[in-house]
Formats: C-alpha cells, sequence, structure tokens
RNA sequence: GGCGGUAUAGCUCAGUUGGUUAGAGCAGCGGAAUCAUAAUCCGCGUGUCCGGGGUUCAAAUCCCUGUACCGCCA
C-alpha cells in the first residue's frame, strides 16, 4: 500500500469558477484521488480557496461585505459546489486561515534566514482617497500614445502599448474615481529565485516521466531572456497574511501582507494541517504528509493545475521549499492541462463566458460533466466544447453503451428469471469458452486502465473504460439469452448470472469517472462489495445463484435535441 | 517583437524511443438481432499526416524553413 498525496490547484475565492476551471485541476485530481482509494492506497487529497489579494477585497467590496465575510461566504459557496461535483477532498481549505498564516510567516523566517529574501525600496502609486496602493490595472487614464481615455496603468486596450501608470496623463484610481494619485516609495521583500535557479534547472531536468507541458513552462521561465527573476513576495493591502519573520516582527514591514502567489501553495500543507488539527489530532497527523523527517519520506506527492499555475509550482513553490532548508516535501509529479475553449473561444470568468459550475449542475446531474470533461480532458491540446459533441457523447457513452447496459440485462432476468441472479447447476462459466474468452479480454483491458489511470492519461483511461463497457454488449449479442431461454434455459441463466455480475465489475471500475451512476448500480445490485477486480472471473463470482437485485431506475436519461437548444441558446451570451 | 504549444478521416482526437498496407470514437452507409433508454452488435475509410526542403535503407515521427490558429511574456 502506497500513501499518496494529492494536491489541486487552488480556486480563487472571488467567484464561482467555469467547467474549464474544473477540468483543468480539480475534477481529474478527483478522478485520481478516488481510483487509489479504490486500489486500496493511503489517500490525501487536499483543494481549499486561493482567499487574499486585491480582487477579492474588490469583490467584498462590490458585494458590500468585509472582505472576512465575503471570503467565509463564497469559500461555504464553492465548498457546496464542489460537493455537487462529488470532488472527494480529504479537506477543503481556506488560504486565509491561521494555519497558513502560521506556515507562510515560518516559511518566509526561515527564507530571510538562509539568504533569500531581499528587501526592496520601490516607488508605488499611491491613493490618499482609497486609503491603498494602487495596483497598475486599477489606475486608468488618457494613453498617451492614442489618447484612448480608459487606458489602463499596465496597457492601453485600445492601442494595445504598454504603459507604466505614470504615463498616463489624468490618471485616476478606478475604484474610488480619486485623481489625487501620488506616487510614494514602499518597502517590499523579494524571493531570491535566482539564486536557486541551477538547483531547480536539475530538479526539472530530472524529471523525465513529466508531462511536455510542465517541463516546457519551467524550462521556458528557467532560460527565457535574463533567466529566472527574483520576485517580490508582499504587497502593501490589509487582507493577507501580515509578514512576520516567523513568529517575530518584521521591521520596516508592519502593515504589510504577503503576496497571494506566496502563501497559496503553502495552503496545501496548512489545509492539511486544518484536517488533522480539527479532527483534534498532534502535529505528526499532518507532518508525516509533509515532513521526511516525520514519516513523508515514501509519501508520493501529486499535483494537478492548468498550465497557467505551472510556473508557481515548478519554480516559486519549490523555490520556498527549498530555501526553507528543512526537509519539507517536494512534488514528485506534477500534472498539468491545456484549456478547455468554449464553443470556438475561450472560457472566460471575467467576461462570465461558458457554462459555471453552479450552472452546470442545475441542469444536469454530475456524472454527465464529469463523464464528458474528463473523456475531452485537454492533456496534449487546449480541446473545446460545443453543445453538439457534449450531447452525442455522453448519450452515446453512458445512456446507450453503459445506461442501457444495466437496463437490457436486469429487464430481462426479472421477466425470464425474477428479480434474483438465476442458479444454472449444469452450468459453471469456467466451463464456457465464450465466458473464459471474455474474461480474458476483459482482465487485458482492465490491465490497460489500470494503467493508465497509474499514469494519469485521463483520455485513454475513458476509452479503456469505454471499451470495457461495449465489451458487455458485445457479449450480450454473441449470447443470446433471450434466445437460449426458449430451448436451453440453464444456459441462459449462466449467461444471464454471468451479466449481472458484470454490471458490479463495472460499477467498481467506473466509480472515479462516474460515482453516483455507480453508487446506484452496487444498490441495485443490493452490493456493497466494491472490491478491485484483481482476479476477472473472482470478480464475476461475486454475485451467486439466489441473491436478489432490482432493475434500477434508468442510469441516465437521454439529452434531447430540445433540451440541447434550450441550453445552447441559454448559455450563448454572458453571465453578468 | 521574444518564447512555447498545436496543425493527422466530415467532427473530436490516438499515434510510445523513426520501421510492415496511418488508427479509435462520433457522424454517414449497409446488414444482423429484437433482451433493452429505437438502445445493441457486425461490416464499410481514394486521409497531399498544414506547405516546402533536408537527414535516412526507412519520416506523421528527426533537422531547417514557410504558413495558420492558440497562449504566455515584454
Amino acid at each position: 500500500m502506497d500513501r499518496i498525496l494529492i494536491t489541486s490547484a487552488i480556486p480563487y475565492i472571488n467567484g464561482i469558477k467555469h467547467l474549464g476551471n474544473l477540468v483543468g485541476s480539480q475534477l481529474p485530481a478527483d478522478l485520481f484521488a478516488r481510483y487509489m482509494r479504490g486500489r486500496g492506497h493511503e489517500v490525501m487529497f487536499i483543494c481549499a480557496t486561493d482567499e487574499h489579494g486585491t480582487p477579492a477585497e474588490l469583490a467584498a467590496a462590490k458585494a458590500g461585505k468585509p472582505v472576512d465575510e465575503f471570503c467565509a461566504e463564497m469559500h461555504e459557496v464553492q465548498a457546496e459546489i464542489a460537493q455537487g461535483f462529488r470532488l472527494s477532498f480529504d479537506n477543503f481549505g481556506r488560504s486565509s486561515s491561521p494555519q497558513n498564516h502560521a506556515l507562510t510567516q515560518h516559511f518566509a523566517g526561515k527564507l530571510a534566514e538562509n539568504g533569500y529574501i531581499r528587501e526592496v525600496v520601490e516607488e508605488q502609486v499611491y491613493s490618499p482617497t482609497d486609503g491603498r496602493f494602487l495596483p497598475d490595472r486599477y489606475i486608468e487614464g488618457t494613453c498617451p500614445n492614442c489618447g484612448y481615455d480608459s487606458a489602463r496603468g499596465d496597457q492601453c486596450d485600445n492601442c494595445t502599448k504598454q504603459l507604466d501608470p505614470t504615463d498616463l496623463i489624468n490618471p485616476y484610481s478606478t475604484e474610488s474615481g480619486a485623481t489625487d494619485l501620488e506616487v510614494r516609495e514602499t518597502k517590499h521583500l523579494h524571493l531570491r529565485q535566482s539564486l536557486m535557479k541551477d538547483k531547480l534547472d536539475a530538479w526539472i531536468n530530472s524529471k523525465h516521466d513529466w508531462p511536455i507541458l510542465t517541463t516546457s513552462i519551467a524550462k521556458k521561465w528557467l532560460h527565457d531572456g535574463d533567466g529566472l527573476q527574483d520576485r517580490g513576495i508582499t504587497r502593501d493591502l490589509h487582507w493577507g497574511v501580515p509578514v512576520k519573520k516567523g513568529t517575530e516582527d518584521w521591521p520596516g514591514m508592519e502593515g504589510k501582507v504577503f503576496y497571494v502567489w506566496f502563501d497559496a501553495p503553502i495552503e496545501y500543507i496548512a489545509a492539511t494541517k486544518e484536517l488533522t488539527d480539527a479532527n483534534g489530532e498532534d502535529d505528526v497527523a499532518w507532518q508525516r504528509w509533509w515532513r521526511e523527517d516525520k514519516g513523508a519520506e515514501d509519501v508520493k506527492y501529486f499535483q494537478f493545475m492548468g498550465k497557467d499555475n505551472v510556473p508557481f509550482h515548478t519554480l516559486s513553490f519549490p523555490s520556498t521549499i527549498m530555501g526553507s532548508g528543512e526537509p519539507w516535501k517536494l512534488v514528485d509529479y506534477i500534472k498539468s492541462f491545456n484549456y478547455l475553449n468554449y464553443d470556438g473561444g475561450q472560457f472566460s470568468t471575467s467576461r462570465g463566458r461558458g457554462v459555471f459550475m453552479d450552472q452546470a449542475l442545475e441542469i444536469l446531474p454530475a456524472d454527465y460533466w464529469r463523464w464528458w470533461l474528463l473523456s475531452h480532458a485537454p492533456e496534449s491540446s487546449d480541446s473545446e466544447f460545443t453543445w453538439e459533441t457534449f450531447q452525442a457523447d455522453v448519450n452515446k457513452d453512458l445512456a446507450d453503451v453503459l445506461g442501457n447496459f444495466v437496463s437490457r440485462i436486469t429487464k430481462f432476468c426479472r421477466s425470464k428469471f425474477g428479480e434474483e441472479v438465476p442458479a444454472s447447476p449444469e452450468f459453471a462459466y469456467q466451463d464456457s469458452e465464450q465466458e473464459t474468452q471474455l474474461i480474458a479480454e476483459l482482465t487485458l483491458k482492465i490491465r490497460v486502465y489500470e494503467d493508465n489511470m497509474a499514469k494519469m492519461e485521463v483520455r485513454k483511461s475513458a476509452q479503456e473504460l469505454r471499451a470495457i463497457w461495449a465489451l458487455g454488449n458485445e457479449y450480450l449479442q454473441a449470447a443470446a439469452p433471450w434466445t437460449n431461454f426458449k430451448t436451453n434455459p440453464a444456459l441462459a441463466a449462466m449467461q444471464t448470472r454471468f451479466a449481472l455480475n458484470l454490471i458490479r465489475l463495472y460499477a467498481v471500475l467506473s466509480a472515479p469517472f462516474i460515482p453516483d451512476a455507480s453508487e446506484k448500480m452496487l444498490s441495485a445490485m443490493k452490493t456493497e462489495d466494491n472490491s478491485w477486480p484483481s482476479d476477472v472471473s473472482e470478480a464475476l463470482n461475486t454475485l451467486l445463484a439466489g441473491h436478489a437485485f432490482e432493475v434500477p431506475e434508468v442510469l441516465f436519461a437521454k439529452i434531447t435535441d430540445e433540451d440541447r437548444e434550450i441550453w445552447q441558446e441559454k448559455f450563448s451570451g454572458t453571465r453578468d
């Protein structure tokens, strides 16, 4: 039994995420976590909300709430939606937790001790009216280049020229409209990632089995231009982790907080501690996952994320870990994803384009989305969601191939033998060529499936699973128990018993993808035996003659053309 | 402008370290079956593997170059 640590990139707090976000991190991470649990491994699956930073403050202000209250509410909303998608986090934490405050300050202290922190005095735009320093994009004014009157401080949207906030004519705060902006000096901490460059480079180069997407992005940042740059890890904000050197004050840094990207990945660790603290366990309980000197030396750590998060996880966070000089667990494998597009364009949170997680659950059960998104996961390149393919794929795979298989055999059995597994003393499928051959084919495919799941080859796993489902239909078609029933009912009984056992087998194999349907299948077969089919022949002898079952409700209702047209129309615009 | 990714059948995509007539699912066409959510099963592909060069006995795969789309950065 292995110990598997899994983290999904943590979603930002300011709103509900769309399906592209979901398929890029949380959903494949959940697939992997469920699979590993199913195989009997000890799993710690962690996610959280990423709560600090200016966008959270602004979203709270817009909602007319104190930022801490806003975050607490949004955390609950996101947690509930995650539950709706059956994301099986062991803990869904909060980066604003006391545990994360302490750990973030601890790491900063260690980094300073080891010479990886530099204090830098910068000039930034301050707004007395807003009472804060303004990030570049929250300052607007007239573009000196083209005269556009709503140019942002970082770039003019009209002529695309890159700008400095001080270039703008008549600059004003986009928050308050204040024009009394001034440039002030402010001191910040920089993480000296540049000192870590060679170490990171060697580390990345040693990871031969990582996705090309992961390593190519990391290498680009390591070698592009002047190479890996130091990065500011503090901000002049109120909402965040106060800058401290461990538990000590940091002279000159009063009133400042750590920048979100610094404290967000540390939350992976903190969220684990949040869990064990809540359970009243001691520190060893979380340290055995994260400290190689406290029992984590044999932990295998997997991270899941979209490609936009790769630099932070391949460079910044490892810099934090390595620079601490303490034996924290470094990631062993980074699974990264491209983007899912929506109907010819991008999903966009800021523009409200596409289908958002809450809306998705309002129109269809989680399994539909899980199956489609995972079987189309953007692994090798960006992939595309269209309502037409979604409807066609889901109807075919879930309703026709799997759902109908369950339906046809349970109903057949009920009408011919009643709602219990039929007996046939004359026939055992160990002695029959057709069944023996199918067991061999299933075994082959299940081993391929296991291999793909272990390698986090998401699409290939889905493909193989579907092929395993199809074998059931092929078998029924060839065996034709409905024909045999007329001349040789005992043979038909054996075939029916075999096919009914396939339902349980499919439920176990499919659980990582479609947990709800899997649960329904097991409960229809009136069994709680969800043990992994290491021996397929044995697994198909689980439900014995006389075992009662019931014909389940239709597992997957089909998406009609009318449904599709309504949704297509409904989601064609943007959300406010 | 720099960097990266992608470009394979009508659609969505596989093609591992270069190696037999380039594959799968969907859609389409033909057939079988009638247990089932008109579901299932079987059969059917004349594809400039984006264009152009090159390396090689052999290239979708490696190198150069051009084009298109996407993204990141400045």
